[in-house]
RNA sequence: GGGGCGGUGGCCAAGUGGCUAAGGCACUGGAUUGCAAAUCCAGCACGCGCGGGUUCGAAUCCCGCUCGCCCCUCCA
C-alpha cells in the first residue's frame, strides 16, 4: 500500500517512504507544561498518534519521541531582553490560587516557588491526560523527552552552530542564530528573508534591532540570572532559546541527522519549525531534518476560537466531567467517555478545520456505541475462537486505502461503521479484522489491551435491583410502577433499554 | 500587505472528470414493544458558495467574484 502525507515542506501531498527501512523515526512537538492542556493541544497530539498507528498498521516499526518543554521561557521570548512574564511564574501564582481553593489536590504541589515541581505537576496531569485518550507515546516514558533535561545537549549544539558560523554573541551576549547563514531559511513556512526583514520593521524596536545581525535572528542562549530556572554556560548563566530543544532532542534520542517526519499544531510553522530546521541543518550539514513536516489545523469551538472569557475553553477534564457547556450555555453535566473525545479530535480530517461541538461530541458517541456493541456481539458470536487476518481482508482494504491517504478518517470510518451494522458469517474473523481496525482509531475500546469498559462504582448494584424490580412490574402488568421505577433509575443518569435477557441500564456515553 | 486552507442535504462529512453524490447524526413512515428506549426495514440533495469557460461529459479542471478560517507576534 502506497502511503501518501502531505507535507507542508513542498505544499503537496507525496508518497511516504522512511529513510530507513527498518524504523520509521518521528518527533512530535509536545506541551509547554505551565498549565493544563487544552483540547486543541490534544488534537495535535492525537494526530501524531494516528500518524504512529496507521504506519504501524501498514507494517512499519515507527520510534516516536515527544517532548515536554518544562523550561520556564519569557512571555514575549522574540524579543530576548527580558521583557515579559515568566510563564512559569504566572503558573506558580495559578498554582498557588488553585491550592487555596482545593482545585489543586492537597500534596500534589509542595512548594509553588520551586518551578520544577510546578512543571511536574503539569506533565503529570499531561501524560495522564494522554493515556486516557490513548496517545502511545505517553505510555513510553524513554520517547518523552524533557528540556531541562537536556540542557548540556543544548550548548552542545549552540557551541557547533557558532564553531560553523551559525551562531554568534550579540552586543548584547545573547547568542543568536543568523538566519542570514542559512540559505534555506524561510523555505517551510513560505518567507524569504527580505519578507521577514520588511514584515518586522513595525514590531522590533531599534535597540532590539541593533543587537542582532538580521530581524529574525533569534535566540540561542541567554544569560540571566535572575531568570527563574537558570543553568551555567559559556555565554553566562541563563536559558535555552525555545526552539532549540526540539533540534537537539529529536537528534539524540531518534539518532540520526535526519529523521523521517516531525509534527506539530499549524502555529508552530514559523517561527519554531522554521528555526528548527535552521538550527539542525546547521549543525549537521545534512541536506534535511525532517523528510515530512506534517501540521494539524487548530481546532474551532463552538465556530470560534476558543478563549476563556468566552467559557469555551475545555481541558481533557472539563469535557470529561461534564463541564462542556450546552445550547444554554450551562455545564452539561454528562460525563464523557475518553473514546468519544478521542474519536470527536481525530474523526475530521486533520488539515481542515475542526469543530468542536456538543453535537458532534453526541455523533461520536453514537459511532463509539455502534463499535463496541459490534465487539460485544462479535465476542459472544466467536466464543474462544481466534483467527488471523491480514490486509487483504475486503474490510481492512479500504479502512486501510483510505487512511493511507493522508489519514482520511471520515472515509475509513465511512467503510466501517455499516460494517458494524451487519451480521459477519464469520465471527471470529471479524473480530480480528475489528481489532486490527481498532489498532489504529483506539475507541473500541479505547485501550484495545484491556476488555470492556467497566462500570465502576457509583450505586451500580443499585440499579441492578432497580432493573430487577423493573421486571416483576412489567411481569405483573403493573405499568405504573414500572414506568415510575424508569423514570428512577433514568434520573440516575442511565438509559435503560429492554433486551430479551430483561431490562439494562448503561450509562451514556456523552 | 504576504502565505496557506476551505465553502457538498437541518448538522458533521466522504467523494477531486463518467454508474441512481459514501457514511454518521437528526428527521419521517413501518415492524417490534404495555408505553418508551434499543434494534430491524424503508424514505430523506435533479444538486455540490455565485457567475462564466474547457469537455461528449465537472461538485471534481480553468478564469472571475464572494464568504469563512488559519499563519505571518506567545500559542497545538
Amino acid at each position: 500500500m502506497t502511503i501518501r502525507f502531505y507535507n507542508t515542506l513542498t505544499n503537496s501531498t507525496e508518497e511516504f517512504t522512511p529513510v530507513e527501512d527498518d524504523c520509521v523515526r518521528m518527533y512530535s512537538c509536545g506541551p509547554t507544561v505551565y498549565d493544563f492542556a487544552h483540547i486543541g493541544n490534544f488534537r495535535s497530539f492525537l494526530f501524531a498518534d494516528l500518524i504512529r498507528r496507521t504506519l504501524e498498521f501498514f507494517g512499519h516499526n515507527v520510534h516516536h519521541v515527544m517532548n515536554i518543554t518544562d523550561v520556564g521561557h519569557m512571555t514575549d521570548d522574540s524579543n530576548a531582553d527580558g521583557g515579559g512574564e515568566d510563564k512559569m511564574e504566572a503558573a506558580a501564582k495559578r498554582v498557588k490560587e488553585d491550592k487555596k481553593s482545593g482545585k489543586v489536590p492537597e500534596g500534589a504541589v509542595e512548594n509553588p516557588d520551586n518551578p520544577f515541581q510546578i512543571a511536574d505537576y503539569y506533565t503529570h496531569a499531561f501524560l495522564d491526560d494522554a493515556k486516557l485518550l490513548g496517545i502511545k507515546v505517553a505510555f513510553e516514558s524513554d520517547n518523552i523527552l524533557k528540556a531541562t533535561e537536556n540542557i548540556d545537549t543544548m550548548q552542545d549544539m549552540i557551541s557547533l552552530l557558532i564553531d560553523r558560523g551559525h551562531a554568534y554573541v550579540g552586543a548584547d551576549g545573547v547568542v543568536y542564530y543568523s538566519v542570514e547563514s542559512f540559505s534555506d531559511y524561510g523555505q517551510l513556512s513560505g518567507n524569504s528573508l527580505e519578507e521577514l526583514r520588511e514584515g518586522a520593521s513595525d514590531r522590533l524596536n531599534a535597540s532590539d534591532q541593533a543587537n542582532k545581525r538580521h530581524p529574525a535572528d533569534f535566540m540561542l542562549w541567554k544569560a540571566d540570572p535572575s531568570h527563574i530556572m537558570k543553568w551555567d554556560s559559556p555565554w553566562g548563566t541563563g536559558y535555552p532559546g525555545w526552539h532549540i530543544e526540539c533540534s537537539c532532542m529529536a537528534r539524540k534520542r531518534l539518532g540520526k541527522d535526519v529523521i523521517d517526519i516531525h509534527t506539530g499544531g499549524e502555529d508552530l510553522i514559523f517561527p519554531h519549525h522554521e528555526c528548527e530546521i535552521a538550527q539542525s541543518r546547521g549543525a549537521t550539514g545534512a541536506e534535511a531534518f525532517a523528510r515530512f513536516w506534517m501540521h494539524a489545523r487548530f481546532l474551532l469551538v463552538d465556530g470560534g476560537k476558543m478563549s476563556k472569557s468566552k467559557g469555551n475553553f475545555y481541558t481533557v477534564r472539563d469535557v470529561l466531567e461534564g463541564r462542556v457547556l450546552d445550547e444554554n450555555n450551562e455545564p452539561t453535566g454528562v460525563q464523557v467517555h475518553p473514546a468519544v473525545l478521542r474519536l470527536e479530535l481525530i474523526k475530521s480530517h486533520y488539515r481542515s478545520n475542526m469543530n468542536f461541538t456538543r453535537k458532534g461530541l453526541q455523533d461520536s458517541a453514537s459511532i463509539v456505541k455502534r463499535l463496541t456493541d459490534f465487539r460485544a456481539r462479535l465476542e459472544a458470536a466467536a466464543g474462544d475462537e481466534r483467527v488471523e487476518v491480514d490486509l487483504s481482508h475486503p474490510i481492512l482494504a479500504d479502512f486501510g486505502k483510505a487512511l493511507a491517504d493522508d489519514l482520511n478518517v471520515s472515509g475509513a470510518l465511512g467503510v466501517i461503521v455499516p460494517w458494524a451494522a451487519t451480521t459477519p458469517d464469520n465471527p471470529a474473523e471479524a473480530l480480528a479484522v475489528l481489532d486490527r481496525i481498532n489498532s489504529v482509531l483506539a475507541i473500541a475500546p479505547l485501550d484495545s489491551s484491556d476488555g470492556d469498559s467497566s462500570d465502576n462504582g457509583d450505586g451500580e448494584s443499585e440499579i441492578q435491583t432497580l432493573c430487577k424490580q423493573l421486571d416483576e412490574a412489567r411481569a405483573a402488568k403493573d405499568y405504573a410502577t414500572a414506568d415510575a421505577i424508569r423514570d428512577q433509575i433514568q434520573a440516575a443518569g442511565f438509559e435503560v433499554k429492554t433486551t430479551p435477557d430483561g431490562t439494562v441500564a448503561e450509562r451514556p456515553l456523552a
